[in-house]
DNA sequence: TGTACATCAGTGAACGCGCGTTCACTGATGTAC
DNA sequence: TGTACATCAGTGAACGCGCGTTCACTGATGTAC
């Protein structure tokens, strides 16, 4: 073989992850796979040795952009505790590059209309940063009640991001992450919940 | 004139409807001017006396499905309070009809990457709702206190219904919801925020 | 050690297709005389 | 009242373009003898 072992792995991730970021950033529809490869330093030719389609890829790079964003999340936490985590989520510069951050802020309504086995790694991933948040919550909350909860966090936070960066107004927008965090903040410290 | 007075202002809305359901249901990008219009019953070639770019069509639309769901909130939220709100808009038909749903859920993240004239319309409406939702809130939180819970409620709902709809698992799907309302009713219940 | 051959990641021209947009045209009706 | 003409919403063929995908090819290297 001509190219060192590893070499066509490497390729690969760098692919993926050049996806994973021009997805978040422009949209699945918005990017095209000769464009993709051509970040990436390669032609388009190339692209169907790596990958059967467009569709794999996209699932590849959905994968590998929730796996990164949950590293951080845990790390994150682990260092500051939920609170941090949620000032970090709901920081200017979250909203200002979708193409590092939470790939559901970034995609969440995209994601809907795509195949069940995008989604299906999706969904773990998501089920995944639930049960992270739900440890962090007051001990007085039932069970169940922690999930709910953590769940509705994590919703607050996606639906703030994504109306900040919707918003014309700068100064809007900034309010809402405002709103995002005292909101989520609110949740957080819920002690117990009616029925 | 060979069509009758008012004709072309009723084909005009027909269009506008038409794409205001298929773009929240399909995306954006999803929907071509030429389905658009065989949809609507006509051929594309007639779009352009209608409007100058598919872009201007965007826009007619976005404020055409934010105004009806405007008229829908304000409609519910007289006969039953929030909560009835809250709970009509975490609905499972909700949920699985976005064509007829919020579109701020529908198309949050494609609306970031819009030009900014579009996402001006979408302001000004987020406004409005954020602005009805604020005066059903205890009239113990302070007025600066009530935008930011107001604004939290809002995200709170458009973040997990996108969640419920990106989920490929029913059951999860349901729990997403139920988590929805329960997390915004605290919000709604909120007494007086910190700092 | 030197030559012939196999390998295969990556190349780039070409494919059919649907997109947004343009434009010469149609034909039913209202208006002018 | 009857004929000639103007209007203009809607038609449908055609445009250039970029999309996802295919495929014959390249050329640097490892392997066989």
């Amino acid at each position: 073989m001509r190219y060192e072992k590893g070499h066509k792995e490497s390729t690969r991730r760098r692919i993926v992850e050049t996806a994973a970021a021009r997805f978040r950033k422009d949209g699945i529809e918005g990017v095209g796979v000769a464009d993709l490869m051509a970040e990436a330093g390669l032609t388009h030719g190339g692209f169907y040795s790596h990958f059967s389609s467009k569709e794999e890829l996209v699932k590849a790079a959905i994968d590998e952009a929730s796996a990164v964003s949950a590293i951080r999340f845990d790390k994150r936490v682990e260092e500051g505790g939920l609170e941090a985590w949620i000032r970090a989520y709901m920081r200017g510069e979250h909203r200002d590059h979708p193409e590092k951050g939470c790939v559901v802020a970034a995609l969440a309504s995209e994601l809907a209309r795509r195949p069940k086995e995008v989604r299906k790694g999706f969904s773990v991933r998501l089920a995944k940063v639930t049960a992270s948040i739900e440890t962090y919550l007051p001990a007085t909350l039932a069970a169940a009640h922690k999930r709910k909860v953590a769940t509705g966090i994590f919703a607050t936070l996606v639906g703030a991001l994504q109306m900040a960066r919707a918003v014309d107004d700068p100064k809007t927008s900034d309010e809402i992450l405002e709103a995002g965090i005292a909101s989520a903040l609110v949740l957080a410290q819920t002690k117990n919940l009616a029925s």
